[in-house]
DNA sequence: CGCGCGATTGAGTAATTTCAAATCTAGTGG
DNA sequence: CCACTAGATTTGAAATTACTCAATCGCGCG
């Protein structure tokens, strides 16, 4: 599949626009090829764009005091990824985004969004829909996390994604639920 | 203040709209009183609408299968709440939402906010701004359940929002904080 | 072969939970 | 004004869960 069709088939599960409306929007794109392990926003840069994700699997994580990591999203193919909180307030980043594995993405800059957004309705409103499916999405995570406990936490995210087993690191893993590796090892052996 | 002005004043801090402007947007809403202890959402509802606060306070949960409560949010005047999931998605409600004092309250329905969305632009871009808002904090508040123990997360909560310590009960805020009422009470006696 | 990284295992420790009991508080009716 | 009650909060003690730290294992690669 083409960049196109990959983008193409992602918004028309929320609208519907022409050709010309479509290759207009794309025309706004940047592709961009990263190697694993590279990084795409690091704490503290200026963010601009927001990544949609062609190819690959890219992390977004907040990293404390103790060099200890938290995950907040895998990226995977036709996933959007960036840090939101300094794209849409034009703050520093807190959270950084790298490459798991080699990745081919295409960057949408925050002024060709809000251009784009005052030209075509329908994607103003697939921008909104978005934003909201984030934010039902982190509710149902907390929601989870306060909830179920780690054994639960794995095999939902197990159930719900199981490419990622074998792509992401154990680690990485237990990163996201938010326990220690040697918890997350100890939980799926019996 | 009037309900006009809570609403206009909430709307300009984030868009611009004439008077004309905000007087349709402000005759789409329903205003409604609530006692304490009413519920406004139950579990398994049709949501047709979301709701602004004028007074009060009001809280969003999900209760689990041995009864017991997580709170998604404390919904304070100019906060806004429903069950978003069910508002967008178009199913039953899987979170209730009920008052934990006399509430006032302005309804707005689905139907009517995607009608005011085509029909003024600035209104498409508060509602993408708002959820967009509403995705960052949960995610920062999903960083803080990983990263922080209880007792850094309940200074967070009260420096934030000092008002709830009077109005709400412990064991709400217990049940916001994902933690037991007993591990509460313990943490601010020294 | 041996290095290095990720994953596992073990043991002791810290934090939180559960359950039960005791205490406190606000509101009610006499 | 006081006694009473329901609900909320606190306390205690035992049990559970996950954490940390350290050591070991397994495997791919130069």
């Amino acid at each position: 599949m083409t960049p196109q069709e990959i983008l193409q088939g992602h918004l028309a599960k929320t609208i519907h626009l022409t050709d010309d409306e479509f290759n207009y929007f794309f025309s706004h794109f940047k592709p961009q090829s990263y190697k694993k392990g590279q990084t795409i926003i690091n704490v503290d840069d200026r963010v601009n764009c927001e990544y949609f994700v062609l190819k690959g699997c890219l992390k977004t994580y907040y990293m404390n005091d103790d060099q200890k990591m938290f995950i907040l999203q895998f990226a995977m193919p036709t996933w959007w990824a960036s840090d939101y909180n300094a794209l849409y307030n034009d703050v520093k980043a807190t959270v950084s985004l790298d490459c798991i594995t080699d990745a081919d993405v295409l960057c949408l800059s925050g002024e060709d969004r809000e251009k784009l957004c005052k030209e075509i309705y329908a994607l103003e409103y697939f921008f909104r829909w978005r934003s909201n499916r984030g934010f039902v999405v982190a509710q149902k995570r907390l929601l989870s996390f306060m909830n179920n406990d780690a054994r639960h936490r794995y095999e939902e995210l197990m159930s719900m994604y199981p490419q990622l087993y074998n792509i992401v690191p154990k680690q990485l893993i237990a990163a996201y639920l938010g326990v220690s590796r040697e918890t997350l090892s100890r939980l799926y052996q019996h």
